[in-house]
DNA sequence: ATACAGAGGTGTTCC
DNA sequence: TGGAACACCTCTGTA
């Protein structure tokens, strides 16, 4: 407890920082918006910084909104599932797609709190689960410290502070939404704000804050 | 060198 | 009907 707060003093500056920049990607345009999903449905698995390159090698060549399937396949070599992905990609792309452009914000702008938005991804977009639909939320600065981004090295910190009582091997829905309940309470105990206490949990795993 | 676990999970199948 | 088992697939670090 005391680890973490000494920890949350010292990284609160770049937290906020990056927090105020994903805040701002709320304002960017529905392509940008789309761009990150697509970033989301890579990353599964996969390394975070080969994926949002792949996603810019896409933006560069004209591919992410126009691409076929074998046009964008080659650049997913690196990521894993790949083939999945790529399908995933295109698919999100059409389900976002109103008279052959991108809508999104517009849609995105109907619902009336984070997580009846997370829930509406999840049903429609595939490839996109709670964990990831979590992630894109908070990446597009619209979490609003009601989403917790469930993966490995935040179940394991949770664990460490008997938060849970040990990482599920598989993490169903329900399970999920227990789990985050219970983060929100540590995270309520610890007088840190949901979204921060993630990005800490997060660097203190991977020494750095990406995405 | 070769092997092997683990990487910011999700969809499908089966019970 | 909710959850466990399994497929998806490639790169990287470690022994």
């Amino acid at each position: 407890m005391e680890e973490i707060r000494k920890l949350y003093e010292g990284k609160k500056t770049d937290i906020r920082k990056r927090l105020d920049e994903f805040k701002s990607v709320s304002d960017q345009t529905d392509e940008k918006l789309f761009a990150e999903l697509a970033f989301c449905i890579l990353t599964p698995q996969s390394k975070a910084t080969i994926c949002w390159n792949v996603i810019k090698s896409l933006e560069k060549n004209s591919l992410l909104f126009t691409g076929d399937y074998d046009e964008i396949r080659p650049f997913l070599n690196a990521v894993r599932f790949g083939n999945n992905k790529t399908g995933y990609l295109i698919g999100a792309r059409k389900f976002f797609t109103e008279n052959g452009r991108i809508v999104i914000k517009k849609k995105l702008s109907q619902f009336k709190d984070p997580i009846s938005l997370r829930g509406w991804i999840v049903e429609n977009v595939k490839g996109i689960g709670m964990k990831e639909s979590s992630h894109f939320i908070r990446n597009i600065g619209l979490s609003e410290n009601q989403l917790a981004i469930l993966d490995t090295h935040i179940l394991r910190n949770l664990e460490k502070f008997d938060v849970i009582e040990q990482v599920p091997k598989s993490l169903t829905k329900n399970l999920y939404l227990d789990i985050e309940e219970k983060m929100k309470r540590f995270a309520g105990k610890m007088e840190i704000p949901l979204d921060e206490l993630d990005l800490l949990l997060w660097s203190k795993e991977t020494g750095f804050i990406f995405k």
